[in-house]
RNA sequence: GCGAGAGUGGCGGAAUCGGUAUACGCGCUAGAUUUAGGAUCUAGUGAGGAAACUCAUGCGGGUUCGAGUCCCGCCUCUCGCACCA
């Protein structure tokens, strides 16, 4: 047997061991408590996992593996989310079909992934791309179609023309996709939509509920977007038939209505063609033609220069009966509120700048001293703030906010408004043009119309296709495959056409946590007794670049579902832990950036698991720094803990077979580190639990200890609390000092409090708050024992000679101060 | 513009409650060992100073016996949102 440090011969030890014994696999019933700890399972890539990858995982597994320790009944699972943009780029790139790609990608990511060794149960393993998981994709899109939640809709959606696909308001990043960064276009097309929406309070008000990261939840809340306020009736006269229509606005200032001097329609507003002038409609037709060829990004640059065109047409406004005339501007949002606004230009910047810029009148109706004001008296800017209502009629003199009650009380009776909220949240467009992914199940049948596909024809699979380039026409790819499109119709027999749009990479991750308990169950998506012993998630690991769209759709299929009665609990993830990029400067940019294989400053896990051995990369990447920060990869830094395992490696070797008088000393360092190391898991501080452990052993490695050797029990309590960290380090030496059970069975050690503190404590002594000397005292030693104590360290006596104690402050154990006449000592 | 987080040695970073700032590691310096390189071990390593000491946690104030930590005002960086009526 080596006494040398080995990593390559023990961890392929190990691995093998851990496989033969199945040691990761879950047991479907147990008498512990259940814990589910999950990753967020990573979609399989060409380039395969870096050290930034690895980050996450190895974070997870400690966790797992300290939470068995503990002696819950862990829940540890991995999978590919393997449909969608991502995977299919990838393969086009590639030239090679989607299917075997994605097949190569997972054999050699799970290649690496097996190689960290975590704790995963790869019995579990699921794949979103293979026709028995997407099976229960289709169901649970069918369940949300009967609910009325997924509807069809000409909408004029985000667009990416390098995807060639539509995508969600949430996949556009300044009016860019959230892939490519290619400027994202309009373009009207008949789409899936869900109506996530309809769930807008409930996710907002829900979040209260978990344990998330503060951030996260603040970026969610803001996505949703609530804001109170009221809706307002502007009746209009078209100005091309005298028509009489219907506007209704939305505003969080109903206080400021009679401020509304002109009303504003987005341009692709249904009734702007109703209402337009025909002297204005050359003008009018221009101009939504040329906001819509605009692509977002433009759109958004332009902040400064405001557009618009007056449609010739006049509103009435509500309160004062005046007229005012109605233009379209690109400024007004056709999906935020009604689409529609009154304008208040004296109290609102936007209105305030379109008004100027096309001389529209400006009333104020808020009283304010602190508005600048131009010469002529009138506003420099508008007056945003609250205050008292003047020119409001029957309302001048009442606060904002009494005014906004009453203002929307009298359009209440009026029948010309009411209390309203309004979320920035819309519904989420769920079709994508492209081959890879899950075929909608629906058919279309020209005598029964749109017939969701019977339960027990499912899956609908993806045909095997040559083929599977997006089109660019807004079709997708299946829609050139006559086999797919063409079916008969379940309700009447006759010929029909399939849906030929695919489900959008998010789908089949919005319930893949519902799947594990029961990966394999043939005869349902998942089982409800089974998940709801499993779920929620107690923690789900994972970057925070998914904190608003997963997480979201999560959250919103799995409230769906417990609507639907087939789960008992309406939150996926209790806990939520973000941890930081890995980051490592690029020698392309000069930069200190996030690991991309674009940017060329990857660092493959391989190399390092082949120098140094698994164990040493896993507690390198958990002691590079704060778990939840980012960090800098440094490659030298990965020494510092070989050199420690081999330490710890060499110390224990030598004494494995002696029996040692231990002093009290270290029982007192060794129940620190209980403390510290349990302390700093649960606060998911791993880099600091790993510097315990180097500062324990160091300490063991004074020559005094050296001579005196420890206990077994010591090598032993410390090889448990390691084990989480360096899994095959610890198996291996357990076994060297004598047991046959793997480690993992052992149970967690308690922090003895009796053994941890001591009797005497060192108190700093200060002379006006400069460190003096110090003084060994019990933590119960009376004040003034101290006091004369510490008065007889010979600095001290230096500094307080001929001065007066104007006081003493004394901390039991810790600190006394003296304080005298001077400042200076 | 709004919101959140961060700023500590040459570097990554520590510092439960306001109580010895710089733990732990990297790097560096010297020595030991080695044919050499490497590896390992020992000692040292915030700055100034011969020392006594003094000064240092982005900048400027404040509270306190005492501030990296609390309060006020700035600066810089990172992230998120951004015409949301």
């Amino acid at each position: 047997m080596s006494h040398l440090y080995q990593p390559q011969k023990i961890e392929p030890k190990w691995h093998r061991i851990w496989q033969e014994t199945a040691a990761h696999k879950t047991p479907e019933r147990s008498e512990k408590p259940k814990y589910y700890c999950l990753d967020m399972f990573p979609y399989p890539s060409g380039s395969g996992l870096h050290v930034g990858h690895l980050r996450g995982y190895v974070l997870s597994d400690v966790w797992a593996r300290y939470k068995k320790l503990q002696g819950y009944n862990v829940l540890h699972p991995m999978g590919w989310d393997s449909f969608g943009l991502p995977a299919e780029n990838d393969a086009i790139k590639r030239g090679i079909h989607p299917r075997i790609n994605t097949e190569k990608n997972i054999q050699n990511m799970k290649r690496q992934l097996e190689k960290i060794d975590a704790m995963y149960d790869w019995s579990r393993e699921i794949n979103t791309s293979s026709p028995e998981y997407y099976k229960w994709t289709q169901w649970i899109f069918l369940k949300i179609y009967k609910k009325g939640l997924a509807y069809r809709k000409m909408v004029p959606i985000n667009w990416c023309p390098s995807c060639k696909t539509g995508l969600a308001n949430e996949e556009v990043v300044n009016g860019r996709c959230e892939r490519c960064e290619s400027p994202v276009t309009k373009k009207n097309l008949m789409q899936w939509m869900l109506r996530i929406t309809r769930y807008a309070d409930r996710l907002l008000q829900d979040l209260d509920k978990l344990d998330w990261p503060e951030k996260v939840k603040t970026m969610q809340t803001n996505w949703i977007g609530y804001s109170e306020g009221a809706e307002v009736v502007f009746k209009a006269l078209s100005a091309r038939n005298k028509e009489e229509f219907d506007i209704p606005v939305f505003t969080t200032r109903p206080d400021t209505l009679f401020g509304a001097t002109y009303m504003v329609l987005a341009p692709e507003h249904e009734l702007v063609e109703k209402i337009t002038s025909p002297y204005q409609e050359k003008e009018v037709q221009d101009y939504v033609r040329q906001s819509e060829r605009v692509p977002e990004v433009e759109r958004l640059s332009e902040v400064k220069q405001k557009t618009g065109v007056f449609t010739g047409a006049y509103a009435i406004n509500p309160v004062n009966g005046e007229k005012t005339p109605v233009w379209i501007s690109d400024y007004v949002l056709l999906a935020y509120g009604t689409g529609a606004i009154m304008a208040v230009p004296a109290h609102d910047r936007r209105d305030f700048e379109f008004a100027t810029k096309f001389d529209l009148p400006i009333r104020e109706v808020i009283y304010s001293q602190e508005a600048e004001r131009k010469k002529g008296g009138s506003l420099k800017e508008a007056y945003l703030e609250e205050g008292k209502l003047i020119n409001s009629g029957a309302f001048n003199g009442l606060s904002s906010q009494e005014a906004r009650e009453k203002i929307t009380q009298h359009l209440a009776r009026k029948k010309l408004g009411k209390k309203s909220v309004s979320y920035k949240l819309r519904d989420w467009v769920f079709s994508r043009q492209r081959y890879w992914g899950e075929p909608i199940p629906i058919i279309y049948c020209s005598r029964c119309g749109e017939i969701p596909v019977p339960e027990k024809n499912l899956p609908v699979e993806l045909p095997q296709v040559e083929k599977y380039q997006p089109t660019g026409t807004g079709k997708s790819p299946l829609e050139n495959i006559p086999e797919f499109v063409n079916t008969t119709c379940p309700g009447c027999g006759g010929p029909a056409k399939r849906e030929t749009d695919t489900m959008p990479q998010w789908a089949g991750s919005s319930w893949y946590f519902l799947r594990y308990p029961d990966a394999h169950l043939e005869e349902a998506s998942f089982e409800k007794e089974t998940a709801n012993y499993w779920l929620p998630v107690d923690t789900y690991v994972g970057g925070i670049e998914h904190a608003i769209l997963h997480l979201l759709y999560s959250r919103f299929f799995t409230k769906v579902l417990y609507d639907l009665g087939y789960i008992g609990f309406d939150e996926p993830f209790q806990q939520l832990f973000n941890q930081g990029m890995v980051c490592k400067r690029s020698k392309r940019t000069g930069k200190v950036e996030k690991m991309s294989k674009s940017k060329g400053n990857v660092v493959s896990p391989d190399v390092l698991i082949e120098k140094y051995g698994i164990d040493t990369v896993r507690m390198y990447e958990l002691f590079i720094g704060p778990a939840e920060l980012d960090c800098e990869w440094q490659d030298q830094g990965i020494e510092g803990i070989f050199r420690f395992l081999k330490k710890t490696w060499n110390l224990i070797s030598k004494w494995e077979r002696e029996s040692a008088q231990e002093d009290r000393e270290t029982q007192r360092r060794l129940h620190l580190l209980i403390r510290d190391v349990t302390e700093r898991i649960e606060a998911f501080k791993f880099n600091t639990a790993v510097s315990s452990f180097m500062e324990f052993i160091n300490f063991l490695n004074r020559p005094e200890i050296l001579t005196r050797g420890v206990k077994n029990k010591t090598i032993e309590t410390f090889l448990v609390l390691l084990a989480p960290f360096a899994p095959h380090f610890s198996e291996e030496l357990w076994e060297r000092v004598g047991h046959s059970e793997s480690i993992f069975k052992e149970e967690w050690p308690l922090y003895d409090r009796s053994l941890g503190e001591t009797k005497f404590l060192t108190a700093v002594v200060q002379v006006n708050s400069r460190v003096r000397g110090t003084l060994t005292v019990t933590k119960d030693a009376p004040e003034e024992k101290v006091r004369e104590e510490a008065r007889r360290i010979e600095k001290v006596r230096k500094y307080l000679e001929g001065k007066e104690i104007k006081k003493v402050v004394y901390v039991p154990g810790r600190i006394i101060n003296f304080v005298t006449t001077t400042t200076k000592g």
